[in-house]
DNA sequence: AGTATATTTCGCTATATGACAAAATAACGA
DNA sequence: TCGTTATTTTGTCATATAGCGAAATATACT
């Protein structure tokens, strides 16, 4: 697993992880469920490629595990198992941004994504018949 | 108070601030009790200026107080009074450090600063009778 | 095989960060 | 008042980070 080693080490990489507002915006995102990349880009409204480097960060600190089902790769939140220190840290920090409006606003905005609302990108949403997407 | 506004913009303020090995440093020494510049120079071997520096980022995200006493300044971890999720955050921090090595060689190392070791710079450690010093 | 879609990697730019030294402040002591 | 000590501010440098677009990969569909 990515992370075993040195205490201050990981602690470092799972602060940065949590130190970009957007990477926050994701990770709080996925409190519902896992999300395909896609679908984290139109919640972010960012470069695909700015995404993916955003969620291999988040990966490599632990936060998050992906799977890779035919074209798409799903993210969610990495299992409790895992580590108990780093979910204690990973809550403190939702429940920092418990009222924040963005991540309200992002809340709302993931229900129309989930529910996948016409003429948009992504075309995972409307394309496969009623599979595990979302 | 400095830690006000927008929980995201709070969140990766928090973070920013825990994410640099040395200032985590500080605030595990801090646990102990406050400790004034010239010992958290001692401790982590870095320029005044650097020091100084990282104290203020600590200090803007909430997670320190700082109270001078004539030429000294002490910095202390900010009381719980003041935010029951950065007070969260900071726990999962030290959890995830716990076993670090550095971490606990520093327990060590500030033991003797604290004590006051002869021959050392920050002579507040011994010119002054015995003061709150320490 | 060839096209389209989803994601990642690479190359680049602008800005942020951490380090130091030097200068500026603040406060004490002779 | 002058010198000393503690701290902060300022200027500078090297590196890290976040963003994008273009190219590379991987997989599906025709």
């Amino acid at each position: 697993m990515y992370a075993a080693d040195n205490g201050l080490n990981r602690l470092t990489r799972l602060a940065k992880a949590l130190s970009d507002p957007n990477r926050v915006r994701a990770l709080a995102a996925l409190r519902e469920g896992e999300l395909c990349v896609c679908q984290l880009i139109d919640l972010l409204e960012l470069a695909p490629s700015t995404v993916s480097k955003h969620m291999a960060i988040v990966k490599m600190a632990g936060l998050v595990e992906s799977r890779k089902d035919s074209r798409w790769v799903y993210y969610r939140l990495a299992g409790a198992p895992h580590d108990e220190a780093a979910g204690q840290l990973l809550k403190g920090a939702f429940e920092v941004v418990k009222y924040d409006p963005q991540i309200a606003a992002d809340n709302t905005e993931m229900q129309r994504i989930r529910a996948g609302y016409a003429d948009e990108r992504c075309s995972a949403q409307r394309d496969r018949t009623a599979s595990s997407h979302g």
